[in-house]
DNA sequence: TTTTCCTACGAAAACGTTGTATTCTTAATA
DNA sequence: TATTAAGAATACAACGTTTTCGTAGGAAAA
């Protein structure tokens, strides 16, 4: 349990200045050959390592991100948190992930004991509570303090700072659209309330297409679930009611889970799928893959997400001091996954 | 973009020295009632917070725990993750979490990086490389250097530090006495090589079950996978052709992604779950629970192995410094979750 | 011989804290 | 009146770095 190795244990092991064992490990000119030589052996020998730490404290930079997110146990954050570190990684710096669990106050916390000088910046996704609450101040006070801060997917609008989002608007079209394409007239959603944005949106895009196709929006298409992670219990009643006796041949829902708990509840009434009823989910994760049918599903590609938000971040924590403010919105291009759940497209 | 508020900036404005405001802050009874009023209003008007690096490098504590995992898109480790944190936010310790991408170079480059100051202690689940290569020189090292290291779920036993486990081999032979107590007599297991730990315990677990009810091993009942995280292309098609016309009524896997797979072939094969064959997989998670039909599991339990990595770690962080060194094993129970592919226990 | 200029190193400050030691008042005691 | 005690504040060192500035000593130039 020996102590860890400092410039000063090394100056004083060696007969030196603290100053010439730092400047002989940075190559520095001003120390003579010989001198150096014999410094970078000692601390080679015993695995020097700068103290993080002293370095934070004394450039006021930590080189870390501070990630905060929801929740961890899923499937969409866990990509991007990937994406995230990839970057991250690329550029030399480090992550810390800090979970909301939708929790306003615990949003608060992670963000102020974050700024307290253990990150240079934030990539931040909303609780949902936040969302309810519309209360902000959290995150512009972090912003007046001069924190960098990128959110993404649940994000809020009028905070002044960077995002990364997907066009959650057209995603569902895409959707819609392909089950639209692919013969289906009675398409009916699962979504969320309208405070979820991603939900709000989701939806908008849903109408878009029918509309386009000038398909008439039937009220009791429509199902909003209040939360968009879990789906247990009462939930599920919702979802079982709202499918019992319905005539649809197509069904969207804004998450994988929605569909494969609709699906169990279509299997019970003797729908095949996809030849009664199609199905398009957006997010594509591994429920989609592996399920029997597997789903076709519009994918938002959290990987890329995560990556952006970490670019944008670090351009914003590296740009040079007097560099005009500017904040970017960047969009994710999603895609369709085409699996069993879809009928082909005629030609 | 205001300069975040320090010690020095209060005394300033104040007019006191800085040890008056530290004092004050803190409550101190050498300073006069009057002044620290003052100093604590100036202080909350403000929203003055003391910064952690400075504290870190003084305490030369971080209150930091650094997790390392082989991948974060995954359940099982998210749910290890959410049990951490937990435990750590309870006792006021910070999470930092790198990934290793089963790559033991990246695996050693995180260790260092977080040993260099930015943590107290690691949390460690082995890259697959490193099990592979046999080469622990990072971790023994840090321990060395003080570090006081918990490793979990793919661990190396040679290594002294805390542990914390499930029984692999008695999960393994619980899943797969269910799969004998409700009748089944032929069953396959598709697991690892044996290099990986937790599959050659399983698998140990599962010819264990067969031999206490007499059965012979059947070798080629016996499927052994080269990765346990991915299931694609090749994989795919070993398990295929394994399951391809061969007679069995039930089968054990040591995780989900084995299980689906082989439950889509099986379906292709026109064969019933559970009458036909049986499934019981290792490892619940959302695959397991949303399949059709849902498969019956053995649960670990990631949350509760979180929790308990934590707190054997943040024992070590705190205790005596004078405290002799022990070193402690822990075991998660497993728990067999009955879902739709197993028959019922005949009484 | 004196001055100038390198070379090679060291001292000290700074980052933001905290705790120990010290100083300075003022009031109480002998 | 001189001494002491207390009360209230400050100085200083330390945590581990980096960096600016300073300087000793010797060689080259004048």
């Amino acid at each position: 349990m020996k102590r860890k190795l400092t410039l000063k244990l090394i100056a004083k092991e060696l007969d030196v200045s603290i100053s010439t064992v730092s400047k002989a490990l940075r190559d520095s000119a001003e120390i003579s050959e010989d001198t150096r030589q014999k410094i970078k052996a000692f601390a080679k020998l015993y695995n020097y390592k700068p103290n993080n730490i002293a370095l934070s404290l004394k450039n006021r930079k930590t080189r870390t991100i501070g990630i905060i997110i929801p929740q961890i146990v899923h499937h969409f954050f866990t990509t991007v948190i990937r994406g995230i570190e990839q970057m991250a990684r690329e550029h030399n710096y480090n992550v810390i992930i800090t979970l909301s669990n939708n929790d306003f106050d615990k949003e608060v916390l992670n963000m102020e004991l974050l700024a307290n000088g253990s990150t240079d910046g934030f990539i931040v996704s909303l609780a949902k509570e936040t969302l309810h609450k519309d209360d902000f101040r959290h995150l512009t006070e972090a912003i007046d303090q001069g924190m960098p801060v990128v959110m993404f997917d649940r994000i809020v609008d009028e905070i002044p700072c960077d995002k990364v989002l997907i066009d959650d608007r057209e995603g569902a079209k895409m959707g819609v659209r392909h089950l639209l394409k692919t013969g289906c007239r009675k398409i009916a959603i699962i979504t969320t309330e309208d405070y979820v944005t991603i939900g709000r949106l989701r939806t908008k895009g849903y109408i878009e297409a029918l509309e386009s196709y000038g398909i008439k929006i039937e009220k009791d298409h429509i199902l909003k679930l209040d939360n968009i992670d879990h789906c247990e219990g009462e939930c599920n009643k919702k979802i079982k009611n709202f499918l019992k006796g319905k005539d649809i041949d197509g069904l969207f829902t804004v998450n994988e889970l929605f569909a494969v708990t609709a699906a169990k509840y279509l299997n019970e009434f003797g729908k095949n799928m996809p030849n009664d009823v199609s199905i398009v989910s957006f997010s594509d994760g591994e429920l989609s893959k592996h399920f029997i049918p597997s789903l076709t599903t519009v994918s938002q590609h959290g990987e890329l997400m995560g990556r952006k938000a970490a670019e944008l971040l670090i351009n914003k924590l590296e740009r040079p001091e007097d560099e005009v403010e500017e904040y970017t919105t960047a969009y994710i291009d999603t895609t369709l996954i085409e699996r069993e759940s879809t009928k082909k497209i005629k030609n």
